[in-house]
DNA sequence: ATCCTCCCCTAC
DNA sequence: TAAGGTAGGGGAGGAT
């Protein structure tokens, strides 16, 4: 019956079992052991152990009441399950069961459960319980007053074959679908029960594992061997082989197809392909006809040989397939007996030898070498012997490869299949590696393909004439090795099962469609406990917790072909580092969804959420194993400079104590007692601490504090270091010869006013707790609150001078001699390329991480220096930074410096983008030449003139959007489809320029915006869908675009012409992130535009509240107040106005001036009144704002 | 030179 | 309809 599948009156032929035989379909060994869903319950970990505990208790209770009822064995064998409302109740149901034979189950089972009933379904259900039995009750009721068993289907209650259930053509009923896939509560082991690449990943675990405890419990002896010795040793006299090693890979064939066909041997010889979508031979329209579908996306998991000669292969559309051979035979999966055969496969191979390598459930590399020395046979006298057993036991066919190396024999094993065996002896290596495709090496797949077309390589017998330079060129140093050994048949890898585990993850990149962050976050509590199973199972704990979304590329329709498949998407991963490692689901979907909202990503352009977790430890049971510490930042090497300074004693720093309190002065190392202030750091292991990060804050907040303390240590040391050069001064005026021959810069650096010895440290103290200045309370004055000049100490460090008398006892002072060398040593520029300041503007740059630590007496490194030759102020260092002012005067020189700090082989660094497999190009990385471009953007260009500012009539605009488009996706598709096609083209256009835009300007180092990369779909035999839009560029139309004008500023907007010249780039802040006191101090010094906004995001503590969302709260609080409109607010939204206009955010200011609007209309009254007339003025301002910044007019609507 | 982080790629 | 998961190798680019 199953040749004709396809044909129309047996088009559910896969159900035919079902049919004769419902649910549960076949036994497995191990369900007629006991309860089948034990083992997987155990695995699952405590809420499903209760589970079953609870549906034991209920069979119990219900077979104790049938024993007491009046049966007869009307329905043995049958197990319901009723669903929802039903006439007959379910109550009754379960009576009439009871009275007759059957069984009723409250909860349903997929492996016990053989019917379900109901009246009704919704059709989240009906797609869920597809291919089951569902009944109207009327079945049993009719049954009973029949008394026999009527045929079941006859009451089905969505028969396939008519197509009637319930359609999602109305809006309502589509939205039940999106519900069901992120809102059922079960979708996750939905998901995973039917998908066969989980299982496969699953397995290949499980199969490591096996493989490891069979060979932590061998105890050296194997069965096989000795009847694989005597087997041989009776056949008369075999060509005796040298010992040497080799390696056999063994792999089944087509292993989900011959496991499927085991119960059907009748369709041996058809082609045959395993796949999900049992009805998906027929359109719904072309059902009656008996037409043949061919574009079902169902993915075939495996297909024999004859289907292959038909040209298909694993991995396929079942649709496609169809097209190259329509007599297809489908079967379904049967995911148990899968592993329970391949179970029997790593016994059997165990028999013989305990050196496996597990790659699969069904395949594996063997190191045969012992095997055949200790049973005297031949390679291919064992894999035959090997190969019967296998079929003899499993009724499956495997194929083998040997040879002398990994590589061999899996090649080997290609040519073998299927159902035969080769060995590659080692005379036969060059010839046999000639012919070999390159395309066949293991690790080559879509993208090295694409690379050895380029290089016009077809088989290895070509590649072993591309040079190693070559080939690491273009593959990288070691897989370019890998291909040059490889095609020489050389390869060097050895048999090895055991590895540690470095990740746990669990994804789902399917049926994601959710409407709600609700519904995100309980979908994602869901993947977190079944992330937490998994930690569990592997009996680890992760410190570093990540987010991956997938989410709809821009240019990918809202559904793609493949039914809720995830289409075209952009990777989108975001991380925590957590302090303790941790397996809690709790705890990982709570950080999980912080993580999600800071993403920003909206949830109904996910198409896949994953979870994964990293930088494991161990959680034996056995175990108080150490655990790794999380990794030890620049804040550790801080600490450890600050030691260095003045030996600490080894006790515990002094004055430990709460954060808030204050530095004790009678313990520095001066006033009082001999040492400064410290305070531990937060331990670790303090519980209200959960992320690296809040930890590294706290911890810096007490380095800060410690360092104000050794503030008073380094004044007295520059104290000592004056005495030391009076003493100099007074040496020479006595004539006597100068102790060195270069002495100016002690001179120089003798400060004539000691209060400009200054320190952050102490400047810090005053405000560690002090919140944040609202503006700049000293932008009036120009001076910087700290100076100190440093000279170089030039090229040459100081020479001692041989003529110079020895120093008396009196004279000799150790701290300050070493201080003395410490200022005048030189050191080499050797960071000075990686750290750089733009002219004109405080900068701020990041310290080399040797300075880190020190204070300002201190810096005598190559940045400082050279700030210093170019006319800078040095105006303060902290931890891990420096702030400075930076003179004009020398632009050129700086620019030069860039240049020359930037030099980058253009060759190289075009990274135009990379198509992958499916036709998408991933975005350039940003190079260095990208970055340096930026920073020359910020250096104003002198003289080039703006284009004139466009008109500021504004068009009439239609309705109440005010902003016209934010997303395609936003707008109402009757809408869009109305507008002029190039019109929509336009936007469509404009719209992805700008996320692109977006995409570039938000990388954060560390942060995931950075690269917007395409999801990697595996290699698909169809060919990729044509690209859907080519970068091409904007329509030249002379359109006006429906785009507001605002958009149109894609520059950085440059300064206007009578503000100062001023530019600014901060190298890295992101040790600003760690300290929101000095971001306050620093947001005192520079001018809050001076700060790029891919660097502020990281800087919440001073532009948090100036995120949209806060600027929405703030408005949405004052208004609901009953005070009328405050100054403050009107100041913020214009510091937001500012910093949006010149980010190019303007999507952020669309949000909040939306809100202003909205609230604002939403009043009556006096109130309005006052509001409104706040409304009309920040607006305003908003209007000259953009002006400045943008060029052009901000088309904000006025209150009617 | 060697590490680290964030990806891409590959295999089943 | 359809069930496109998962772990590890390694490259690019930056920091040390
Ligand atoms: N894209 C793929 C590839 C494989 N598999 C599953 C089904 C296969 O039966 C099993 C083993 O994979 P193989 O690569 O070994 O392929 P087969 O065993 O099917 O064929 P053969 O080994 O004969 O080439 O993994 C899958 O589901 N999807
Ligand atoms: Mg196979």
């Amino acid at each position: 019956m199953e040749t004709k599948a396809a044909k129309a009156p047996n088009q559910h032929a896969a159900r035919q079992d079902m049919v004769n035989q419902p649910v549960p379909v076949k036994r497995t060994a191990r369900e007629l052991d006991g309860d089948g869903d034990e083992e997987d319950d155990k695995w699952r970990g405590g809420h499903h152990g209760y589970m079953v505990v609870k549906k034991r208790k209920l069979l119990q209770q219900f077979r104790n009441e049938a024993k007491e009822a009046n049966s007869s064995s009307l329905f043995r064998g049958i197990s319901i399950h009723v669903n929802g409302n039903t006439s007959p109740t379910a109550e009754e149901l379960k009576r009439l069961m009871m009275l007759h034979g059957g069984t009723y189950h409250l909860y349903y089972n997929t492996k016990k459960t053989t019917h379900i009933i109901a009246s009704n379904l919704p059709y989240t259900k009906i797609v869920q319980l597809y291919g089951k039995a569902v009944v109207k009750p009327a079945w049993i009721t009719e049954s009973i007053r029949q008394g026999c068993l009527l045929p079941w289907r006859d009451f089905e209650l969505y028969p396939v074959a008519s197509n009637n259930a319930p359609q999602p053509a109305t809006e309502k009923a589509g939205s039940e679908v999106i519900a069901l896939k992120a809102g059922d509560p079960n979708y996750v082991n939905q998901f995973y029960a039917r998908s066969r690449l989980h299982h496969l990943s699953m397995w290949k675990v499980e199969s490591k594992q096996l493989v490891q405890s069979l060979q932590d419990t061998s105890d050296g002896s194997f069965p096989g061997r000795e009847r694989l010795r005597q087997y041989y040793a009776q056949l008369p006299s075999r060509p005796k082989e040298a010992l040497k090693k080799v390696i056999m890979h063994i792999d089944f064939d087509c292993f989900f197809v011959s496991v499927g066909l085991l119960s059907r041997p009748h369709l041996r010889g058809k082609p045959i392909a395993v796949c999900h979508g049992t009805t998906g031979f027929k359109t719904k329209e072309g059902a009656k006809e008996g037409q043949e579908r061919f574009d079902s996306k169902s993915e075939i998991s495996s297909c024999n040989y004859e289907a292959r000669n038909a040209g298909l292969k694993n991995g396929m559309y079942l649709g496609s397939a169809k097209q190259m051979c329509p007599d297809l035979v489908q079967i379904p999966y049967e995911f148990e007996e899968y592993k329970r055969i391949s179970t029997v496969f790593y016994e059997i191979v165990a028999s013989y030898t305990i050196d496996i390598e597990a790659i699969s459930c069904d395949e594996m590399l063997v190191d045969c070498t012992d095997v055949l020395a200790a049973s005297s046979t031949s390679p291919v006298e064992f894999v035959g012997f090997l190969r019967k057993e296998i079929f003899d036991r499993t009724g499956c066919t495997a194929s083998a490869g040997l040879g002398k190396n990994q590589l061999l024999a899996r090649l080997a094993t290609r040519k073998a299949k299927p159902n035969g065996h080769m060995y590659v002896s080692d005379p036969e290596v060059k010839s046999f590696m000639n012919n070999v495709l390159v395309k066949d090496l293991p690790g080559v797949g879509y993208s090295a393909v694409e690379k050895f077309d380029k290089l016009g390589v077809k088989d290895c017998g070509e590649l072993q004439k591309v040079s190693l330079e070559k080939l690491q060129s273009v593959f990288g140093p070691k897989n370019g090795l890998k291909f040059f050994n490889y095609a020489r048949g050389t390869d060097d890898r050895v048999v090895a099962n055991d590895t540690v585990r470095k990740s746990v993850s669990a994804d789902v990149n399917y049926g994601m469609r959710m409407t709600s962050v609700a519904q995100f976050e309980a979908f994602f509590r869901e993947l977190s406990e079944e992330v937490q199973r998994r930690l569990d199972t592997a009996r680890v704990k992760a410190h570093l917790i990540t987010l991956k979304l997938l989410v709809r590329h821009p240019d990918a329709p809202f559904e793609p072909d493949k039914f809720m498949g995830c289409g075209q998407c952009n990777a989108v991963n975001k991380s925590v580092s957590l302090i303790q490692p941790t397996n809690s689901a709790e705890i990982i979907a709570t950080e999980g969804i912080a993580l999600f909202k800071k993403t920003g990503v909206d949830v109904k352009e996910v198409r896949g959420i994953g979870v994964q977790c990293q930088r494991l430890v161990q959680t034996n049971a056995k175990g108080t194993e150490a655990k790794e510490a999380p990794k030890d930042r620049s804040l550790d090497k801080a600490k450890k400079n600050v030691g260095k300074k003045v030996d600490l004693p080894d006790e515990e720093p002094l004055n430990v104590s709460d954060e808030t309190a204050d530095f004790d002065e009678s313990q520095t190392s001066l006033g009082g007692s001999a040492m400064p202030v410290a305070r531990l750091r937060p331990p670790m292991s303090d519980a209200s601490l959960r992320k690296t990060s809040e930890w590294s804050r706290k911890a810096v907040r007490y380095d800060i504090q410690a360092e104000v303390g050794w503030t008073r240590v380094y004044n007295q040391v520059w104290e000592n270091l004056q005495q030391w050069a009076l003493k100099v001064k007074a040496q020479q005026n006595s004539g006597e010869p100068p102790r060195f021959l270069e002495h100016t810069h002690i001179q120089e650096a003798l400060p004539a006013d000691k209060d400009k010895l200054n320190l952050v440290g102490q400047l810090v103290a005053k405000d560690v707790s002090a919140s944040l200045p609202p503006r700049n309370p000293n932008a009036a004055t120009k001076e910087p609150i700290l100076k100190m000049k440093i000279e170089s100490p030039k090229k040459l460090p100081l020479k001692p001078n041989p003529k110079a008398r020895a120093k008396t006892q009196d004279e000799l002072d150790p701290v300050a001699d070493n201080e003395f060398q410490r200022m005048t040593k030189d050191t080499e520029h050797k960071f000075w390329l990686n750290y750089f300041a733009v002219p004109e503007v405080p900068s701020i740059t990041r310290m080399p991480s040797s300075l880190h630590g020190c204070t300002l007496v201190y810096l005598d490194n190559p940045i400082v220096r050279r700030v210093n030759e170019m006319g800078g102020k040095f105006v303060a260092a902290k931890v891990t930074w420096a702030v400075w002012h930076l003179n004009t005067a020398y632009e050129d020189e700086w620019l030069d410096e860039l240049e020359g700090a930037y030099a980058y082989d253009e060759e190289q660094s075009a990274d135009p983008g990379v198509a992958n497999k499916r036709g998408n190009k991933r975005m350039a990385s940003p190079t260095k030449k990208v970055h340096k471009q930026m920073l020359l953007d910020l250096n104003p260009a002198p003289a080039v003139p703006l284009p004139p500012p466009p008109k500021t009539p504004e068009p009439e605009r239609k309705k109440t959007s005010m902003f016209e488009i934010t997303s395609p996706s936003q707008i109402d598709e009757e809408v869009l489809m109305a507008l002029p096609a190039d019109l929509r083209a336009e936007m469509y256009e404009t719209f992805i320029a700008q996320k692109k835009l977006k995409a570039q300007d938000d990388g954060e180092p560390g942060q995931s915006w950075k690269a917007i990369s395409v999801f990697p779909i595996k290699n698909k035999v169809e060919a990729p869908k044509p690209a859907r839009n080519e970068p091409k560029k904007l329509s030249q139309s002379s359109k006006q675009p429906l785009v507001t004008d605002m958009f149109r500023s894609r520059k950085y907007p440059a300064a206007s012409q009578e503000a100062p010249k001023k530019a600014a780039k901060v190298v890295d802040l992101v040790e600003l992130n760690l300290v929101p006191e000095k971001a306050a101090e620093v947001l005192a010094e520079l001018p809050l535009e001076t700060i790029p906004s891919s660097q502020q995001a990281r800087i919440p503590e001073l532009f948090g509240s100036r995120s949209a969302d806060t600027m929405v709260k703030r408005i949405q609080e004052s208004v609901k107040s009953s005070r009328g409109p405050d100054e403050a607010l009107a100041l913020q939204l214009e510091d937001f106005c500012v910093v949006c206009c010149r980010d190019k955010k303007i999507s952020q200011l669309e949000t909040v001036v939306k809100r202003l609007y909205r609230e604002v209309d939403g009043l009556r009254g006096r109130r309005r009144d006052v509001w409104a007339k706040m409304y009309e003025k920040v607006t305003t301002h908003f209007r000259l704002i953009a002006q400045k910044y943008l060029k052009s007019a901000l088309k904000i609507p006025t209150l009617p």
